[in-house]
DNA sequence: ACATATTCATTCGTACACAATTTAATTGTC
DNA sequence: GACAATTAAATTGTGTACGAATGAATATGT
């Protein structure tokens, strides 16, 4: 019943045989980087879950909060770039932090298209309370801290090179983004 | 209106002074890895969406199809440990695949309890068209082969070194998940 | 001036992600 | 062989994510 599977492509991907009948093509799944990234993202907001709990948060609204301590009224626009999340995910999540008191959401007058996202004395005041979360998660990271600045900066770096329009080149670093060893 | 934020807590946290009037603690949105990790997802689900869509699926459902395509006949239990999801995420996707006859789930005759999950001929099939993918992605990527790999082999490790049950040593590598330069 | 285009946020529909609960089947223990 | 404990999925409820459509406000071109 198993397929012919013979139909290599064009030699574009660089792989590793597959363990199974002989089929080939596609890196495994634990070889890929954009696998890994999205295993460990899950994991890290696991992570965070409990400890955010206790503040009432999630962790796209911890994020959230982070940005708006940084700088307080804010355009819903001005946020979502902050955050890399578009509008039809902030709408929401600014809702329920405005239901907590966190926030207060209004026009600008000046210009009455912007919605104006600004701290509240409630909001200002977590801020002494979320102190204790970068602490509360390195306890469970056990990883020198070099390490993980490299990798922070590894990441940042491959967020910049990745390709937001159809520039469509093409064909240069051929399929290793999920890549064999 | 501004908060006394002069609570410095029990200096458990490097950071970089904040520019904003006065307030400390809690390291930059962008300094910090797991913000780094997070916003690196988003982008790479969103790069990966219009070429899987030419295949009807997501990117949850490309990686559980990559699954199936290592090893086939597998418990929900099995795909769930591969993808690290639980069956709260996995039971509606694996419907959706099952619609799209790419699947098919029954009960394991040997233990009424499991459910098997395996591909259909079209299932199967898909694959070759799959193949593709990876250097569809890769052209989006302009980052030297080498430096993905690391970037992979990092992220696997921070992911070992996460913390899954409460140890709670808490000493060691203070507030450097989020960490300053 | 004014029709057209653009911008900004909201709404809607689809699809994750997970905690907590529920249901059903199996295993241990006696 | 009854029955408590365990295990496996499904279900429920909350909260993201995002594309597409909508609608209101501003910018623009002639």
């Amino acid at each position: 019943m198993v397929l012919k599977s013979s139909e290599r492509k064009h030699g574009d991907i660089a792989y590793a045989p597959s363990p199974l009948d002989g089929i080939r093509e596609i890196p495994r799944l634990d070889q890929q980087l954009c696998f890994a990234l999205y295993s460990a993202v899950n994991r890290v907001t696991r992570l965070y879950r409990p400890v955010l709990a206790a503040l009432g948060l999630t962790y796209p609204q911890y994020l959230t909060m982070l940005a708006l301590w940084e700088r307080s009224p804010r355009t819903v626009g001005a946020l979502g770039e902050a955050l890399e999340l578009d509008s039809g995910t902030l709408t929401p999540l600014l809702k329920r932090l405005e239901k907590q008191n966190l926030i207060v959401r209004r026009r600008d007058p000046a210009d009455e298209r912007r919605v104006m996202v600004e701290l509240t004395e409630a909001g200002r005041a977590l801020r002494a309370r979320a102190a204790e979360v970068p602490a509360s998660l390195a306890c469970r990271i056990a990883m020198p801290p070099s390490d993980l600045m490299e990798l922070r900066d590894r990441v940042t770096r491959f967020k910049h090179h990745l390709v937001d329009e159809a520039d469509a080149d093409c064909v240069s670093s051929a399929g290793v983004v999920a890549q064999s060893r």
